[in-house]
DNA sequence: TCATTCTTTCAATAAATTTTGAAAATTCAG
DNA sequence: CTGAATTTTCAAAATTTATTGAAAGAATGA
């Protein structure tokens, strides 16, 4: 296979990855090529190649950046911005950890919480279920927090050695 | 907090959780309403306590059943169809678990592994850039699906044992 | 400063996804 | 079988989400 089919096909295949986890195709297809370009690339590139407007390569870019998964980078000499994708897919995961532990995993613990206390007769059917139910939940979040809290702050070599030892 | 209003709470944020991970959020609202209740939900009750069309109720319920996350119930000497959801959290996400990778990890890696052979010179900048890529995401693909079996075999106990006491 | 190049914004538009509801299909008791 | 109860389907409508592109804003260097 050619490098630019091959190409074609990791940035469309990446793009549907993404849509399955909550996150914008072309997001998704931003990062792909960024990951995969040997030499930072402008704004026209990405519109370029993804055949995408400059608008949506701005705001797509912006928000790889909020995350810490890309780069702008100033090539001497020249004015525009370039960007670059961090390609170390192990701190790939460990940015992407942390940011949705942040705006997901986070809030939730904290609704749960509240939800634990609902009034009423512990003895009832329906509020056992509930609280039942809610602190299964809570538990659960808490040793998954626990656990990619770990993950967040491992060094790669670490956490495979002593990781993937554990899992046979 | 009153049951009725704790129980509208977390359905609207089990909804809003799901559409951060790809999942319809009505699917996860029907869902999040059958791990509540106590006893088993007819289409009937599950439109009225989401207000919204018998199709819908259907067609997120069949969902749900491809998942294995509710079963179907038949209450004796009722016509009607009864729904139930898998109320135990670690059964539900090895469920999830192992029907995400199936239908996400399983196809990635295989198409990896074909974009691994790109031809062209492999001293190439621009073909090197794109192997090691491909190859450093398949193999953190592959280490993925080898915790995330052993997670879907587990046994709750053995597992929550091991894993959580290995994670301090 | 000014002119030029580049970046950002955002209202309008387009596209994708979800929802509805009525009709068709199915089920089942009598 | 018959017909009432229930479930399923799916085209059309509604809603949500993503994209465009032109205009406004910033940055740069002469």
């Amino acid at each position: 296979m050619k490098l630019a089919e091959a190409k074609l096909q990791f940035i469309a295949s990446w793009g549907a990855f993404g849509t399955h986890w909550g996150i914008n195709r072309t997001m998704a297809q931003v990062h792909a090529l960024l990951m995969v370009s040997a030499e930072p690339l402008s704004q026209d590139d990405v519109m370029e190649q993804l055949n995408i407007s400059r608008g949506n390569v701005n705001m797509n870019v912006r928000e790889l950046i909020d995350w810490g998964l890309v780069d702008r980078v100033i090539l001497p000499g020249e004015r525009k911005e370039y960007f670059t994708a961090e390609k170390d897919i192990w701190k790939v995961a460990r940015l992407i950890i942390k940011e949705r532990k942040k705006r997901e995993l986070d809030p939730m613990l904290k609704l749960l919480d509240q939800l634990e206390n609902v009034d009423g007769d512990k003895k009832d059917k329906h509020v056992k279920q509930f609280t039942d139910t809610v602190a299964g939940i809570k538990r659960f979040g808490q040793q998954a927090d626990k656990m990619l809290d770990v993950m967040v702050k491992a060094d790669e070599h670490w956490f495979v050695g002593s990781l993937m030892k554990f899992f046979k």
